[in-house]
DNA sequence: CATTAATGTAGACGCCGTCAACAAGAATAG
DNA sequence: CTATTCTTGTTGACGGCGTCTACATTAATG
């Protein structure tokens, strides 16, 4: 029950922290789209300028949000992958896009954000390298699939492209509704495995 | 030279298709995120709250140029695809592809517009139709050249999201430059070609 | 203990979307 | 043709936003 408030004190101790982790909770919550740094100020009980002491802009802490969405889904994109580390590289391919896919549709404002417009202008060296992150755990997945056999004559990169495109194009339209697969009732694991089956066949 | 301008008049005649045609410029030349009524209403000449008439709000407008994008879309998609419409099933699904690709390379902004967190929030009819209607021609595509042999077993709605989620999912990370595929002078068509064949290969 | 740096506050600025009250012009009925 | 009504544009206001500056308080440092 340590739960103690400092709304009292002068100085918070913990406001950046305090911004990162509510602003998460917000984009969770109600999409990034509600995420305002003055909201934030509120919630924590401090003045509406008080976060621009951690943040130099808007976009900055958009930034810092985005290089830890790309963290997690990396995490959580290998830890589904870790028990077959030492295995088939196909099967391992196969093992990491069902851990990207059911990230990402477990969590789906946050992966929203990650491909939000304000980010996209506000290119930041923490978000380049989270991304860049990532992206080599599935390039290096691909290429080893790719020397036992998969697509043998493509491209590596465009090879990377197309793997990467299926769990990340299907979270996007799953999640802003676009498309409705089996509206009542259906088995999330099963349509997780079907499609990835489809980019990366276990014969 | 018949560009004659309206601005002395009170009423400018033709406000709601000028608020859509220079909204559509702004989105193409600065992206979504620039977008704003007031903005809009200045460059017409025309008072802050003139859109209004118009659009019950922003979100009504931002749904109405998205159905629009979604019919260019499907209407370029489609263009792409017509010299091979009484072909072979998979070479029309394949057509279909590279036209939908290329056309999203080709407008980057509009097509990175129709899934703004902003739209998602404001179920709009006119969207949802105009999303359906791409849709469905992607649908029946995709069955048909299932009856001819692509992944005859596999649920036809899971095959549809995955059809979809290639070029969706590629047009994505590319506008977005999360990835960049052969940075100096690269073969746009050749990428095309190669990435939908991964999906929708000709044998 | 005195000074300096870090952090929070308060108020202002110019944007924004939206609304209500009003004005101008167009359309229509008599 | 004129009087009325409806549509469309104007103006000003409101609150919310991000950001900046001047200032206050506290923590850290010498």
């Amino acid at each position: 029950m340590n739960g103690v408030r400092k709304q009292e004190q002068y100085h918070h101790g913990d406001l950046r922290v305090a911004v990162l982790k509510r602003s998460a909770e917000i984009i969770s919550e109600q999409g990034i789209e509600a995420l305002s740094l003055r909201a934030v100020a509120r919630d924590l009980g401090v003045s509406h300028g008080a976060p621009n002491r951690h943040f130099k802009s808007k976009a900055e802490l958009l930034a810092t949000l985005a290089a830890d969405i790309w963290q997690k889904l990396q995490s959580a994109t290998l830890a589904a992958a870790e028990n077959m580390k030492s295995g088939d590289p196909k099967q391992y391919l196969n093992a990491l896009g069902r851990g990207y896919l059911r990230w990402a549709l477990e969590n789906k404002s946050a992966f929203q954000a990650i491909s939000h417009p304000d980010l996209r202008r506000y290119a930041d060296d923490q978000v380049r390298s989270a991304q860049d992150a990532f992206l080599s755990v599935i390039q290096k997945a691909v290429i080893a699939a790719q020397k036992q056999g998969r697509h043998p004559a493509v491209d590596a990169n465009i090879l990377t492209l197309y793997t990467n495109s299926v769990p990340f194009g299907c979270a996007m339209i799953l999640s802003s509704d676009m498309l409705k697969v089996g509206a009542a009732g259906f088995d999330q694991e099963k349509l997780i495995e079907d499609l990835i089956a489809l980019v990366v066949p276990l014969d």
